[in-house]
DNA sequence: GGGAACTAGTACGATGATCGAACCAGGTTA
DNA sequence: TAACCTGGTTCGATCATCGTACTAGTTCCC
């Protein structure tokens, strides 16, 4: 670590990344919290966020999130009791679960989606549509040399 | 949260940015410890990443971090201990103390500074150079709207 | 088929990270 | 000088995270 940053155009790319990936994370969770979910934390919404439409595998969850299975299972049991999301036998294997949003969960997906979409605006508007579709497809781009997951 | 993910291409930009921020960040964190700077924590490296050169205060350093200045301290004392950077008084104020690298700190500089370099370079041919500048280049314009300590 | 090897998930216990509240000392302002 | 603000610390509680160990279901291969 310890890149000092001269110039504050220098800064190295892993806090250029982090700087608009936190203030995305905020925003969702402060108008989250604003329209009435506030009974979660930021960690729990890490996981929430990465629950495909068809239920995902804890497994998955974790590895998307990049944390171990007992935290990811550990985070799911919180959403299980306040609501947020339930488990489902996974039909192809009876070992795994499928986590689901469940209705409280469902509930507060189109207030997150809204979020995302305002703020997206945002950005675009202040980068130009060209600039835009240039960092989403380099990011996408990235993407393949830099998700373990995918 | 929620937004499952339709399409592989159409992941909201926030996992869009956290996946190379991770991945820059585990890079480092591999390649210190693999050159024996292995006593420290991912969370103790994300403070020392934000010393300035001529130090910087802990309010500073909890503000870029998006931490509190309790979490700050605390980990700034954690590496105090192991030697990786130390408190000086602030000349210009008698309550501020400016957190500099200390020995141990400035010794690991250099190969995390290495391991930037690196990984930068294997995107930028990923990339290519015209994309890899556009990247650079939309995320410090968009740093403008999203970085609040700045 | 049947055992070996592997995978999904859980349980337990320890440590780390983070926060809120309260506080102190040095600065700033009127 | 009194009131207020700001940089930083201390204390205690809670949350997040991991390593180790385990159970149950699946896959592989002779």
């Amino acid at each position: 670590m310890a890149d000092p940053a001269p110039k504050p155009d220098e800064l190295n790319l892993g806090l250029l990344l982090f700087i608009p990936y936190r203030a995305m994370e905020n925003r969702i969770f402060a108008a989250l919290a604003r329209a009435g979910f506030d009974d979660f934390t930021l960690a729990q919404a890490r996981m929430m966020q990465r629950i495909g439409p068809d239920g995902t595998r804890l497994t998955d969850l974790a590895e998307s999130a990049q944390v171990t299975k007992q935290t990811a299972s550990h985070l799911v049991d919180q959403l299980e009791r306040t609501g947020y999301v339930r488990r489902t036998p996974d039909p192809t294997d009876a070992r795994a679960r499928l986590v689901r949003l469940a209705d409280r969960g469902t509930a507060a997906q189109p207030v997150a989606a809204a979020v995302v979409a305002e703020v997206e605006a945002e950005w675009r508007a202040h980068l130009g549509d060209r600039r835009w579709g240039q960092l989403r497809a380099a990011l996408t781009d990235l993407r393949e040399i830099t998700d373990p997951y995918r």
